[in-house]
RNA sequence: GGCCCCAUGGUCAAGAGGCCUAAGACGCCGCCCUCUCACGGCGGAAACAGGGGUCCGAAUCCCCUUGGGGCUACCA
């Protein structure tokens, strides 16, 4: 069996946005699984809508979401030979001719036809310039662009794995441009070149392909190539159905990857967006186990929306059962950049860190929000927050409470779980009251909210001295309120 | 406009003519667990775009309509 050979090539506009990131990860599952080989092509031929440092946003982002490739990243700007070589042939063949309309020209033409109602198109004239009037045109120093000549009738048929049989007829098509007069091989032409050169088996790519593909795979025929098996993946639209913009938020890798998503959990999400596992298996898979059950023809044929809300899900499913080691390292950039610790006690304190990261993991579902889950652990309590006030230190015997708690605390040896809850419980019984009565204000004190982590494992991570510390500072602030009434 | 693709709950989706009074997941609602918040458990509301065929039988096949998307560039 031949080897499997697919590519991604995406065109250096940008980042890495969400409907790329799903192209490179299908072709990357297939070919994972076919133990093939993926190739990088960066088709940077039109110079105009090149961005800076798109080249490294993408590969960084696809790095960072772990789809290694075996090739490139090859550019087409660095292979004009190949085409221009590809071309020639063509000329040589007569399959292809010169065409020294201008933009100008063809867009006036274009203009006429719409307002007389006819099909807008090329009318071919060029197709038929005798050969002298070719070379002198050449010689005047004219740039021409080469143009394809496709059959004016007849129709050509597309097999592809996830759409099944596609057929186009040929009137509809215009004789197709190869190379652009400054030299650079327009898109379907280098990619078809490109393709037969890397020996690429399947072409895996998205949906707004799939009306160009007729075009190319008359350009392999024409040039003598075998033509690849086709597989076409169907659009990811925004949430209001219009194709995915700036404007919808989220929607590079790198924003996600900001917001504090794992990439093991955006691999997860992407593959849930248009393929769904054999039934029985659970959603939740490693990309190993998706490699194991990934299938093309299986692929969804409908655009999907993306819905964040399930990224965000099974992000916090991720970060729940995430390696501990491999969490706090991924967490702590966080953690600095929301000033909760300094990279130096991130380092001085990793020992704290981990317990605290493994408290509060199951209930955060991005690393933002594991940050700030953690800040208390880390940094004195600035304020209480409003409803907690209101519901918890303005009861009649909160002050009083609270300094039974701190009494009952100091007292406590060995500060661990086990013993601050046991002195806790002692407490209740002795003061006949209810746990909740207690609990409540003393977490509000010792951690300035109303929900965290069970109370006495926040105790205990906490230690006896913070605690102490600052239930005495909760007293303190409830007596100034009341002297100021 | 022409051509092409697509159409199951709010979202992702299972479904390959009878197993469908249509699975599962996210989200939503309720209950349970409980020191709060999460997690977890249980339960609920919620869909075959519309119309014609074919067939004993259609979410599944065909046609039309509607809707969405793509291509129609010297963009990729």
């Amino acid at each position: 069996m031949e080897q499997v050979r697919v590519r991604f090539a995406p065109s250096p506009t940008g980042y890495l946005h969400i409907g790329g990131a799903r192209t490179a990860l299908y072709n990357w599952l297939f070919v994972r699984q076919n133990n093939g080989r993926l190739v990088l092509r960066i088709e940077d031929t039109d110079s105009e809508r090149l961005k800076e440092d798109s080249v490294e946003q993408i590969l960084g982002s696809l790095k960072w979401l772990g789809i290694d490739w075996d090739e490139g990243p090859t550019f087409q700007s660095q292979r004009q030979d190949l085409y221009a070589a590809a071309a020639e042939t063509l000329i040589q063949s007569g399959k292809a001719y010169y065409c020294f309309c201008t933009e100008e020209e063809l867009e006036m033409e274009r203009e006429k036809q719409r307002q007389e109602g006819i099909t807008v198109g090329y009318s071919g004239k060029c197709r038929n310039l005798p050969a002298d009037e070719v070379r002198k045109r050449l010689q005047q120093g004219l740039k021409p662009v080469m143009r394809l000549m496709l059959p004016d009738s007849g129709q050509i048929i597309v097999k592809d794995i996830i759409r099944g049989t596609v057929s186009f007829k040929f009137d509809q098509f215009d004789d197709l441009i190869i190379m652009k007069s400054n030299g650079l091989p327009a898109y379907n032409f280098a990619c078809v070149v490109d393709d037969h050169a890397m020996q690429i088996s399947h072409v895996i790519r998205a949906e707004e392909h799939l009306s160009n593909t007729p075009k190319q795979q008359f350009i392999y025929e024409a040039l003598g190539y075998e033509v690849p098996k086709f597989a076409h993946l169907s659009m990811i639209l925004a949430p209001d159905r219009s194709k995915l913009s700036k404007r919808h938020g989220a929607t590079s890798i790198s924003e996600f990857q900001d917001l504090g998503c794992l990439p093991e959990a955006i691999i997860n999400y992407l593959t849930l967006l248009g393929w769904s596992p054999p039934e029985e298996q659970s959603e939740i898979m490693s990309p190993e186990q998706t490699i194991c059950s990934f299938s093309l023809e299986k692929v969804s044929k409908t655009a999907a929306v993306y819905d964040i809300q399930k990224l965000i899900w099974l992000n916090g499913q991720y970060i729940t059962k995430y390696d501990l080691e491999k969490l706090t390292s991924c967490a702590i950039p966080f953690l600095i950049r929301e000033g909760i610790i300094s990279s130096l006690e991130a380092e001085q304190n990793h020992y704290y860190i981990l317990p605290v990261i493994n408290l509060v993991r199951e209930r955060v579902r991005t690393l933002q929000e594991l940050g700030e889950a953690c800040r208390y652990f880390f940094r004195d309590i600035t304020d209480y927050e409003e409803k907690g006030k209101e519901k918890y230190f303005r009861q009649k015997d909160a002050e009083t409470l609270l300094s039974k708690g701190k009494e009952c605390l100091a007292k406590v040896e060995n500060f661990s779980v086990e013993n601050t809850e046991l002195a806790y419980r002692d407490l209740m019984e002795e003061l006949k009251i209810k746990g909740g009565l207690i609990i409540h204000p003393t977490r509000l004190a010792l951690t300035g909210r109303t929900s965290s982590p069970g109370l006495f494992d926040v105790m205990a991570l906490l230690g006896k001295e913070k605690c102490l510390e600052r239930l005495e500072k909760a007293i303190k602030f409830i007596k100034a309120e009341q002297d100021m009434l």
